[in-house]
Parts: C-alpha cells; sequence; structure tokens
RNA sequence: GCGGGUGUAGCUCAGUUGGUUAGAGCGACUGGUUGUGGUCCAGUAGGCCGUGGGUUCAAGCCCCAUCACUCGCCCCA
C-alpha cells in the first residue's frame, strides 16, 4: 500500500456512512420540530465579513479574539469562516428586509461552525450546529416557547435529565450599573482573584462570573447578581419567560453565574447540559438578543435564539444508550448467472426502482455463491435469482433470505409481486 | 494558548530486562461448493511498528523533535 500521504486537517474528521445516519436522524428530528413550531429553514454562506462577527460577538470574547478562521480573498477582502450562528441570519434578515414580513420571522438553520481551538471529544474545529431564531417579537411567552422547542427536540430524541439553566443579564438600561456594581465588588476583592481573572475583570468583566477557577469563585458566592439589578422592563421580561416556563411544568435551575460566551445578548440567556463531567457538558443554548439588529444597521427588532451542538447531542445520545433507527437498505439483492442473465438483472434492477422498490444487485462476474453471502450481509430479506434457465423460461427466482424457500415467478410479474409483498401501493 | 496520556494490519489489541523471519481476534478476499448466503474448514492479501533524527553490534521497545489523537485547563457547541 503507497505510504499515507494526506490525513483529515486537525480538528475535522471524516463523517462515515456508519455514523452520518445518527447526524440524520438527529437532524430529521430538529427540523420537523421546528417545522411544526412554524420555523422556516435559512441557509447563509459559509464566509462573512471579517466585521460582522467582530461587530456582533465582540471583541474581547474569545470567539472573536482567538478562535475565528479568517482569510483574505484575492481582493483584499477580510473574510471568517463562519464561527457561530446568528449574526449571519441577522445580517441576512436586514439584507433582504424581512422586517416587511409578518413579524416576527421564525428561522432554522443547520450549520458548520468553524473555530481554531485545541480539539478534543465533542469539540472540533469544524462543528456542526442547527438553531433558530424568532426576530421581532420581544414577548416574554416567545422565549418560553423557542426554550421549550429545544427541549422538545432533545425529549423526542429520548435525552433524559439534561438540565436547563437560565438567567436574566439585564439591557443598556441596568446592564451598564450591574456592571459597574460588579467590578467594584471584583476590584475590591482584586487579591483573591485568580490572575486569568483578573485580565479578564479589565477587559471584559462580566466574564469574571463563569471563571472556573476555586479561588475566584469564593469571591463570586457573594458578588452582586444580575438579577438583583434589573429594571422594571427586564424584571417584568424575566419574570414573565419563567411564569410561562411554570406554567407547563418546565423545569429550570437559576444560574446567576450564567452569561454566555458572546456579546450581543441581553436579557435572557440559558443553556442545556449533559449530564457530562467537565468542559463539553455544554449541549446548547442561547438567549434574546434585542439590539443586535440594530447594532447590525437594521431597524431597532427584539430577538431571541439558540445554537446546539450536533456532535455533542450525539455523544449524550451514546451515553445514554438510545440507538437511532437504522437507515434503510435495499429490500431486493438480484443476483445473476452468465451473460444473458446479467443483462435481465440489470433491467430487473431498474424496473424495480423504477417501481419504488430499493434494490441492489451484482452484475460482475462473481458466482452466485458469492452473491447471495453480499445479499446476507446487506440484510435484504429478498433475493432474486436469473440464471441461463430463467432468462430462457422468462422466469425468475424469488429467494426468501429468512428461510431459504425459493419460488419461480414470471418475469413479467416479479415488481408487482414484490411490491405487494412489501405493500407498496 | 497551557499541562498529562497514547500512536503496532481496515477495526480492537498482544508484543518479556533492546536480540535476528512483528502476532492474535474480528473484518476483507480466495477455495472446499464452475446454480445458492448465514455455520464449519483451509488458505491469501494487508505493517518502513505515526513521521524525522539520535544512542547501540542490534530499536516496535531507550532518547530528542515533530504530527495526530486523547484527557484536563481556558473557552465554547
Amino acid at each position: 500500500m503507497a505510504k499515507q500521504q494526506f490525513q483529515t486537517v486537525r480538528g475535522m474528521y471524516d463523517l462515515l456512512p456508519e455514523r452520518r445516519y445518527i447526524f440524520n436522524y438527529v437532524m430529521d428530528t430538529f427540523a420537523r420540530a421546528a417545522q411544526d413550531a412554524g420555523y422556516q429553514q435559512i441557509e447563509t454562506p459559509l464566509l462573512e465579513d471579517e466585521g460582522l462577527y467582530v461587530r456582533s460577538v465582540g471583541q474581547g470574547t474569545d470567539v472573536v479574539d482567538k478562535e475565528m478562521y479568517v482569510l483574505e480573498d484575492r481582493g483584499g477582502k477580510r473574510l471568517v469562516l463562519r464561527p457561530e450562528g446568528t449574526a449571519n441570519v441577522i445580517r441576512s434578515y436586514i439584507e433582504h428586509g424581512m422586517g416587511s414580513l409578518p413579524q416576527p420571522v421564525r428561522l432554522y438553520y443547520f450549520a458548520d461552525m468553524f473555530r481554531y481551538d485545541r480539539p478534543q471529544e465533542g469539540r472540533y474545529r469544524q462543528h456542526k450546529q442547527m438553531g433558530a431564531e424568532v426576530i421581532g417579537d420581544g414577548n416574554p411567552s416567545t422565549d418560553a416557547q423557542l426554550i421549550m422547542l429545544l427541549q422538545r427536540v432533545y425529549k423526542r430524541l429520548c435525552l433524559p435529565n439534561l438540565s436547563l439553566q437560565i438567567n436574566s443579564i439585564g439591557d443598556v438600561n441596568c446592564r451598564p450599573k450591574y456592571k459597574k456594581a460588579l467590578v467594584e465588588y471584583l476590584e475590591a476583592n482584586v487579591k483573591q482573584l485568580a490572575e486569568i481573572d483578573r485580565e479578564r475583570l479589565a477587559k471584559n468583566p462580566l466574564r469574571v462570573l463563569d471563571s472556573k477557577e476555586p479561588s475566584t469563585q469564593i469571591i463570586l458566592a457573594d458578588a452582586p447578581q444580575t438579577l438583583n439589578y434589573l429594571c422594571e422592563e427586564c424584571q417584568t421580561h424575566f419574570a414573565g419567560v419563567l411564569e410561562y416556563l411554570d406554567d407547563m411544568g418546565v423545569s429550570y435551575e437559576l444560574n446567576h453565574l450564567l452569561v454566555r460566551g458572546l456579546d450581543y445578548y441581553s436579557r435572557t440567556v440559558f443553556e442545556f447540559y449533559g449530564e457530562r463531567e467537565g468542559a463539553q457538558a455544554s449541549l446548547g443554548g442561547g438567549g434574546r438578543y434585542d439590539l443586535l439588529v440594530e447594532q447590525l444597521g437594521g431597524q431597532p427588532t427584539p430577538a431571541v435564539g439558540f445554537g446546539a451542538g450536533i456532535e455533542r447531542v450525539i455523544l449524550e445520545l451514546e451515553r445514554a444508550g438510545v440507538t437511532p433507527p437504522e437507515p434503510r437498505i435495499s429490500r431486493v439483492y438480484v443476483a445473476s448467472l452468465g451473460e444473458p442473465a446479467r443483462l435481465a438483472a440489470f433491467r430487473l434492477i431498474e424496473q424495480l426502482l423504477d417501481g419504488n422498490v430499493s434494490a441492489t444487485g451484482a452484475v460482475d462476474r462473481d458466482g452466485i455463491g458469492a452473491q447471495l453471502a453480499r445479499a446476507d450481509k446487506l440484510g435484504v430479506p429478498y433475493a432474486v435469482i436469473i440464471g441461463q434457465k430463467e432468462v430462457k423460461e422468462n422466469t425468475v427466482l424469488l429467494r426468501d433470505m429468512a428461510t431459504g424457500a425459493q419460488e419461480t415467478l414470471k418475469d413479467s410479474e416479479i415488481v408487482a409481486e414484490l411490491r405487494r409483498r412489501f405493500g407498496i401501493t
């Protein structure tokens, strides 16, 4: 064998058939739930202006500062491989005047995200997300509906024991006051802060809240909490969200340290966690971003959305021992022996496919035994065997693979007979 | 970006204090059976032992570097 020269780029992976179908299962489940709830699918380009993400996600966030794939095109334009799903959807909303559609606009998407991070299990440089956005509705019921959409998807995927954590981080009115109080508090305790958190304090103080440093966490226990600083509007909104969730019996956990890593969020933020310990526990999350549309040049428009990692959902499925339905295999294998039979088999396969019977077969030189062995490995319920004798008599042999029983049928009747047996009308 | 672990056949893994032709199971292929699969039997292919350098009479094994994977941290999904 030739020396292997190329391999997948670091942090990226080949999705082989034996695993690809699981992704399809998750994606189909999500798509159905989203469509049922009135969401329409959108797809935006992989490449966007660098400025789009810098302005929306924000400087001082890890995603922008150290994880973006930035490249220059031949015209010298700086482009970015999509690192997250919301900014581009909002760009599209504005660019195509979706503000003049009946509001709110509900969109869902599947997209590959690129982040230049150190890979490990459940974390790749190219990973797949499914997400949804509701644009043009600021009512708390929308937040609750969106959260329940994601929860419904997890539930349909048979994922038990996911925990939902939720918080409100306020808006332009109240967040500055909170930020000020937090900074004052942290500065008063700066000696006990971990080194890295002192840097965060200077750059992006809210990020100190989800610090994992033990020394910082001690300090955080008594830190000011966002919920105590919410303005009246934000308070009412958050109370509304929780009431709707309570009404539907959704259990959640208030987490006053949850702030999420992207700057555009305001008010509601939430995240679903799996049972895994450690860093890759986050399965999906999102929040409200009422300022983003305006920030990107559109009319002031409230919006809320989430993104969920498909690889992580699948890890969680494996963990929970959930096995998705196997992809459909062919139902019929057509085996042939001898030159004239091969042509008859070739024709029969096409006739079966035209008749909506999934079929495959050998149009090669193998003996009948080898062909049946292949049929067996494919797990087809029936094989059709055509040899010299059958061609001469215009018949075929229909073999039940489970019992080994065989019967002779007229070649003109085999398609109809198989359709009947499979209940295809 | 930081710290630990691991790289031997397509897959899962053995491989003794460094010793001469590197093994098993599964899988693939061929034959036993030129018109009949699963079981069984026999056989074949598939390895520069991740890559490069070093130490040694001798390296899969020791040393260095590098790449990849993996675990933890940071951060996220």
